[in-house]
DNA sequence: GGGTAGCCTATTTAGACAGCATGTC
DNA sequence: CTAAATAGGCTACCC
């Protein structure tokens, strides 16, 4: 099938030529028959890397009106709306919690895409362009069975069909055991298939040989012997160098940040030949901080030198931290780690700079696996575990799927390939039947979950939506729960989440037997914030209004936003308690829980050295000077300022339903 | 005294969505 | 309470 044989406009089948888009992959194609074009409803379960862009821009470019793509991550969001607004005459917008599109014209972008939190949000504070859209796209709709995320996503797709009841459907997921089911749910159409632009061939390598699944062997001349190196590091290295000597670029997997880090580091010692294509090398940088002739084992590709020391060059000059500096001396080999502990800029560095071919390695934690596109030739799973709270649990299969899944690069591999590293025989046998004969899981509703219906219950009642418990049943009706189960009886548990809601002054019994929001319960729901943050910060208020007008400081405001369920946790470590303690003790004047009275004080404590760290950074603490001291990534102080900032905003605004007045609330969110 | 190899113990451990208001030169 | 890797402290030993 042809592209300029489809319904399309004749800009849009020029604008695809461009791109080097002329005949349909075969699961675009069985989408096409699936009746995308026709607005039917349609999920397709294929590889990632597929084409499922082009199946969204097929439905979106031929409904009859405006367009939604809800995606799960704020990077993909920006990486789909650059690449939706580029196409001819379309006028696109985005909404994630860090970026909207220029003021609240949202109603009138052809496509708008967002996260489904923001989707969500958008409707509870009342957004009515909803209403108008005739196509949405739900990117990843496996995250369904996402413990805390899923439920949203699935109220969110129930509210807007209800809303927009001819609404087209079309949502893309990943290969999972029972597409059928989330189709079903839909009332779609479902198109399966396991076809990839690149072949790929997975393998598991155990006592110096790599068995593929095509039923070819490899060896890996590697000593394993040496005690003092780990044997899966030094096959890893091996399977990396390998690859790269190959003219290839490799993803390495590992457990935890520290490990990346250090692989990085062996890798940058191995003196990688460099593979970066010469074709992809712009000149420029000095080269000061790069690696001179004098250390070089192997021959370096000028180029490729002069471009991975100009990568280095970008990444000191997007933050000089300690961190930067050591990703920085690595990329001047063209080695790079990455975790959430990076800072945003680095990050999405990092993830540029291998995309354009200028690094030829990344040793990752398994985030990368979900996140923008970075396709390698290679990639290596040495960690199939990871740590859990309370022991050591197998990765999901569906996430190591999705890590091998990165191999193979269209147009430059002639396959990719995927090996997952065990030690021996009985390790192969454990992997090759875990992950590379099995299907990934099920997906599986999470919307029973206790905490789950509170919020949502809550949702429905504060926007309107319901007025009784009936009507909350009514509205979960359509939820992929409710198509899931048979006796779908969320009675009890819809009640129990109201009576604890009532309990809670979040809502309240109307005469007639029936519910609405409070003014609190409102706020809480318009701010975004789960009802357990919403009730601690109200209680912390409370205190607040109770407390001397003197003693009311930024760091109180800190201390109350840090303490609820929605900031993240930052690690307490033995050596630093003391310290805290100490902190804590000498400003408990200022702290609205007292030391004797918290019902969880190593948790409180944390948030306590939460506020700490927020208390310095807006007193003009450098994020250095911070990263040091508290042993955080620079990533993390991000991600605490930037809950600290919508967390301050919600505080304020439920601070004003209560008649409290907290003006360091203010205060401390303008110095973020 | 100073350095260090080697052992034992204590410490640490992935990630990331979300609010809201508009006038202003 | 489950686990694996490693940072760090300590001792014994050597020069």
């Amino acid at each position: 099938m042809r592209v300029d044989a489809l319904p399309l406009a004749s800009e849009f089948v020029e604008h695809f030529a461009a791109e080097g888009i002329e005949e349909l992959y075969p699961p675009q194609a069985a989408a096409v028959e699936a009746g995308v074009c026709e607005g039917g409803n349609v999920v397709a379960a294929v590889p990632t890397a597929s084409g499922k862009t082009f199946v969204a821009e097929l439905a979106l470019l031929t409904a009859d009106g405006p367009g939604l793509y809800v995606c799960p991550l704020r990077a993909l969001a920006r990486e789909k709306f650059e690449e939706f607004d580029r196409l001819p005459g379309v006028d696109a917008g985005i909404s994630t919690g860090d970026f909207d599109s220029a003021a609240a014209d949202l109603a009138g972008k052809d496509i708008v895409v967002a996260t489904s939190e923001k989707v969500d949000s958008a409707i509870r504070n009342g957004a009515e362009w909803v209403d108008d859209l005739a196509c949405v796209v739900v990117d990843e709709v496996h995250l369904l069975g996402a413990a805390g995320r899923g439920p949203t996503l699935e109220v969110t797709l129930a509210t807007l069909r209800r809303r927009a009841p001819d609404v087209q459907i079309v949502a893309l997921s990943a290969t999972v055991d029972n597409p059928e089911d989330i189709a079903e749910w839909l009332d779609a159409e479902l198109v399966e298939s396991t076809w990839r632009p690149v072949d790929l061939r997975v393998g598991v390598h155990a006592d110096g040989s790599v068995r593929f699944d095509d039923g070819t062997d490899a060896a890996v001349p590697v000593d394993t012997a040496d005690p003092a190196t780990n044997p899966d590091t030094e096959v890893t290295a091996e399977l990396v160098r390998g690859a790269v000597a190959d003219g290839g670029q490799a993803l390495a997997f590992v457990r935890s940040r520290r490990e990346a880090e250090a692989l990085a580091e062996r890798l940058t010692d191995e003196r990688l030949p460099s593979v970066v294509d010469a074709a992809g090398a712009s000149d420029s940088g000095d080269g000061a901080d790069g690696p001179d002739a004098a250390d070089a084992t192997h021959e370096r590709g000028e180029d490729a030198g002069m471009d991975a020391a100009a990568v280095a060059e970008e990444i000191r000059e997007a933050g000089g931290t300690e961190t930067g500096d050591r990703l920085a001396e690595a990329a001047a080999w063209g080695v790079a780690f990455h975790h959430a502990g990076l800072s945003s800029d680095h990050r999405a560095l990092v993830e540029r700079a291998f995309r354009e071919r200028r690094l030829s390695v990344i040793c990752a934690t398994p985030t990368l696996a979900a996140g923008v596109n970075v396709p390698a030739r290679r990639v290596v799973v040495r960690d199939q575990q990871r740590y859990a709270g309370s022991g050591y649990e197998w990765l999901p299969v569906l996430e190591v799927h999705q890590m091998c899944g990165r191999a193979g690069r269209p147009h430059l591999d002639p396959y990719g390939e995927a090996v997952l590293v065990a030690g021996d025989e009985a390790g192969r046998t454990e992997l090759w039947d875990r992950y590379v004969t099995a299907d990934a899981e099920a997906v599986e509703s999470k919307l029973r979950d206790p905490a789950a219906l509170r919020t949502h219950t809550l949702a429905l009642v504060a926007t309107g939506f319901a007025a009784s418990q009936a009507d909350v049943l009514d509205a979960f009706a359509g939820t992929f729960y409710a198509s899931r189960t048979p006796n779908p009886d969320l009675g009890g548990d819809v009640g129990d989440a109201i009576a604890s809601l009532i309990d809670d002054d979040l809502l309240a019994a109307t005469g007639d037997g029936g519910i609405e929001a409070t003014a609190l319960g409102e706020q809480v729901s318009r701010q975004y914030v789960t009802p357990d943050t919403g009730v601690e910060l109200l209680a912390a208020l409370r205190t607040v209004a109770t407390m001397a007008p003197e003693h009311v400081t930024e760091l109180t405001a800190f201390e109350v936003i840090c303490d609820t369920p929605d900031m993240v946790d930052t690690y307490l470590g033995n050596a630093e308690r003391a310290e805290i303690y100490q902190f804590a003790r000498s400003h408990a004047a200022e702290l609205t829980t007292g030391m004797t009275e918290a019902d969880d004080f190593e948790g409180w404590l944390e948030s306590v050295k939460t506020a700490r760290i927020l208390t310095e950074w807006v007193d003009g603490a450098s994020v250095e000077e911070l990263v040091e001291s508290y042993r955080i990534g620079p990533g993390d102080l991000e991600s605490r300022i930037e809950r600290a900032e919508w967390l301050l905003g919600a505080a304020d605004a439920l601070a004003e339903v209560l008649g409290v007045e907290m003006p360091a609330l203010a205060s401390a969110r303008a110095k973020l």
